[in-house]
DNA sequence: CATGAATGAGCCTTCATTCAT
DNA sequence: AATGAATGAAGGCTCATTCAT
């Protein structure tokens, strides 16, 4: 059964989220993995060749890729581009999952070329053309704003402000990056 | 000699620095600390009582609460502050054992209760300092600021754009933030 | 198979028993025990969840309370039941290794509760019946008899008396405390 | 000064006593019996040549040989040097100090050349030339007996009794090794 | 005599990975 | 496909012992 492989290769992959997420790539130890997800350990080496295999699977979820091209995939440009990242991107790293995936994920990104290469494909190409969707063009300004952009949004998740709620957070970062 | 002493852990931290900005707090072996600073490996235990606080240690220095202290000792206000505190920043991360250092620290806050003290000093207390100094008043608008200013610095430390350069970047950023 | 594990449990308590008998608890290296069981050293671990465990499992063998039991067990009483006490305590603690390792566990007791429990169990409790069976009363003189009767049998085995027989000491000791 | 050089050995070995006493031989760090004795690690290599050395040292302070030569140095026989001798035994080894050190002597005798000709010495020798001091002959049976009186004052201090006074309890003994 | 820094061997334990069933 | 027993390579840490000062 396809089905059945893919289901249980995806529930793997679900409970090391969790399992990362809370302990780190290199401390959370495959065994605490299997158990969460309910198969044995030997199992998780059926699916995965090893265990960085099933690192790298799960690091490359834990990157806003999916939000980017959420957004990019609509019509959507200058504000209205800019509150669809921001909106998407805060549903998901207000998640402490994938806020902690991230964090540990961006910290070992040198250990593995498949994953600089990704960070490398959001940081640049893709910042170009969101630069050129919001703006209009993709000058120095331009993307410097963009990175900006992203890197208040990392800031507030990575200690979310007492006294500023979400939205207002949004609004007043948009409104900075974009002006008036 | 208290000289000698404080010489040799010292030696031990720079190395372990180097060496955790290499492999990461968890694969770096204390052993390879050990080697790095040309010492044995019962000497670490020594000065260290265990291989967390020799972390600790590390992790300490790799934040940018020094940047931030030695930016608000001085009389500076406004632009020039904002100055002081974007080049300190880029001069202490652009550095790569530090950038990787943080980003570590940063992956791991969650373990270390003195951690995440720390983080959240700088993240909330000092941040409300800041904004006062920069701007004469913390808001929210100003809290929000200032967060975007050292979120773009982030950015910019986890992958350096090839266009543009430091002067360049910080010019925008400053700009963006503080207007006109 | 359920019948393998337990084959490979009881293979590693019984090399564990030849090792700690020789070297002491603590000298014992893990390792040798391993060897001498002829497996790898991981596997103590996934037999036994630390070094603890495996130390309490032997130094509960080490105990005479199974001689004890056995004889309470019987129906037997009076310089019977004291016969069959003496006789199969000799025969357990005659074998050097059984020997060491009472010593070995009198000498940790007071580090594991669970040991301090089954000795003070054996002290008391069981003293308190076997005076019953063997005097037919438990009154401060008999419990001083059996203890004496128990404490003459260790001193034995502490150091085998060279022109004394087994059985003559046993005689001897049994009309001691037993009277004519 | 040779009396000081005396009165800081006797520091150490009185320091080593407690903490041997405590976590057993092995266990213990001599880090630990340093600071006890409020003197420099290094400085008890000084005055013994190893571990091994001082350990001896501690281990034949924990025999009662001192307790039988005090009583035979007297003139004292029959029913009145047993109670020397169980009274003074009683006294030292009432001390839980003296009574662990004692349990752990016994378990590593095996492992000390010294220590094993010393335990035979009390256990062979001066077990004969207390029989015949008590009995005034020395056959198996007041063999038997005297290692009987013996060990039952082991068992005492093992487990001290709960309903049981050290004075009934030595009383009762007498009486069942000495007869009416 | 005395200190305490320094070393190195060894120990317990963890864990990724393999493999027989 | 699936299990879990088995292995072996490290890793963190302790500690007896040495030695420069």
């Amino acid at each position: 059964m396809t089905r059945r492989v893919e289901d249980i290769r995806e529930k793997i992959i679900e409970a090391a989220m969790r399992v990362f997420a809370q302990y780190g790539y290199f401390r959370a130890p495959i065994s605490l993995v299997a158990r969460e997800a309910g198969v044995s350990k030997g199992l998780i080496f059926w699916y995965f060749r090893s265990k960085d295999e099933l690192i790298l699977e799960v690091a490359s979820r834990s990157l806003p890729l999916d939000v980017i091209n959420d957004c990019l995939k609509t019509d959507l440009k200058g504000l209205e581009l800019l509150n669809c990242l921001g909106g998407k991107y805060l549903d998901k790293y207000t998640n402490p999952m994938y806020r902690n995936l991230m964090l540990h994920t961006v910290s070992i990104e040198e250990l593995y070329p498949t994953l600089r290469d990704k960070l490398r494909e959001i940081c640049e190409k893709r910042m170009v053309k969101i630069a050129e969707r919001v703006y209009g063009k993709s000058g120095k300004e331009e993307i410097v704003k963009m990175r900006t952009f992203f890197g208040s949004l990392l800031c507030y998740t990575l200690r979310v402000p007492r006294n500023i709620s979400r939205d207002e957070y949004l609004e007043i970062l948009v409104k900075t990056v974009y002006g008036a």
